[in-house]
DNA sequence: GTCTATAGGACGATAGAC
DNA sequence: GTCTATCGTCCTATAGAC
């Protein structure tokens, strides 16, 4: 990974001439990026797959990183958008909301397989970038922030509708067992040696499996701690 | 990712001469593949790391994807000796035996800084190589297997211990739960901006309330699903 | 076992015609 | 906007002396 900190856009936002060139770019990128990471990657492999000449690639953008990033911050600006709203959601009980939010989650994965491996590389790297993109979602989106979040759950703990405890374990028991299972898909699903149909079912059936967890907990006979 | 299929080991097990070079090369390896990945990572930086000439690196293996399965292997091959064992141990109960798997996992990633950002990247890459290497290890603990930790979970619930439902969905919850908050670690820190003491409590922390989450579940009202 | 030197190719990026 | 041709660099891997 050789990628630096640089910044500054480049052609204009709106054309939309060329037959989508631009836009067909991108979506070779994100399949190439995804499979192979941004330094297995191979410029040339995008151009081929978009169906133009590698020099399209620097006319349209500034140079391979700055694709990498206009594609990173796209497609986690879907999941924002699409999710996150959920928790500000004012006509739902506390169940209601954490569930939706697990199942939303859990369809939007299902149905953008290139983001899996595309968190993965960043989450593998550090993800500086991803950081700064996450952060200026946040921003982006109003009346969400980190802080609302957090208030959120511990107001859900002081109306007696959730268990009391560290907030942020609560957050990360959700986002754990959303995310990780289709993070290690490939892994499990050769491991288990699962055709991909069987994979799919698992995953349908994760979220009523979840709900039970978090209804019930695991084990019957409760004895606390 | 580059990576092709190939195989056959090289020089001997036994050379320990030379001050421990091939040892040496190792550890500087892991550092780098774990920082930028196999393809980020560069042989000349392995070399300089390890103190010795580029060239050596070729004398002790076969070439830059040899060296970089050797590392994944050994990695693996701990946790697997490491963790697993626990779950076919008889002395226990299924409570006592399933929160000791889960403590002695994030004390084992605790431990381990390298072999987060090494197992995403192969989880990134879909991982046909670690697929591979965790199949070998299951073969190598005797008295391990898929079939057998599924057969534990399925005896534990026909006890009575466990809440019934598919046992994959049990596993996943305990290696979620587990394996996600450290994988997201760069990634959390920064944006809930702690400082890495402030998540090493937040990890310490995790066994507690997970074993919370496990015994109690998630919400104070247990109407059922 | 360890080194120097370099082969040989791949890759990102650009110049410039159309 | 799109192409061809090419530059310059970086990088893995090896040849061969010590």
């Amino acid at each position: 990974m050789q990628r630096s900190e640089t910044n500054g856009s480049h052609h204009g936002e709106g054309d939309e001439r060329g037959g989508g060139t631009r836009s067909r770019i991108l979506e070779a990128a994100t399949i190439h990026f995804a499979e192979k990471g941004f330094d297995g990657a191979r410029t040339q492999a995008i151009a081929d797959e978009a169906g133009v000449n590698k020099a399209m690639l620097y006319y349209h953008f500034q140079d391979k990183e700055h694709l990498y990033r206009e594609i990173l911050t796209s497609h986690f600006q879907v999941i924002f958008r699409q999710v996150f709203p959920t928790f500000i959601q004012p006509d739902l009980d506390a169940r209601e909301r954490l569930l939706t939010i697990v199942s939303s989650y859990l369809g939007f994965l299902r149905e953008n397989p290139h983001l899996r491996s595309l968190m993965l590389y960043e989450l593998a790297a550090g993800g500086p970038y991803l950081s700064s993109v996450v952060r200026s979602l946040f921003e982006s989106i109003p009346g969400l922030d980190v802080e609302r979040v957090f208030g959120q759950i511990g107001e859900m703990i002081e109306a007696g509708a959730v268990r009391p405890g560290d907030p942020r374990q609560f957050f990360l028991h959700i986002l754990s067992l959303s995310i990780f299972p289709f993070a290690a898909r490939p892994l499990l699903e050769s491991i288990w040696e699962l055709g991909s149909g069987e994979y799919d079912e698992l995953m349908a059936e994760r979220a009523d499996a979840i709900a039970d967890l978090f209804d019930h907990g695991l084990f019957t006979g409760k004895e606390a701690s």
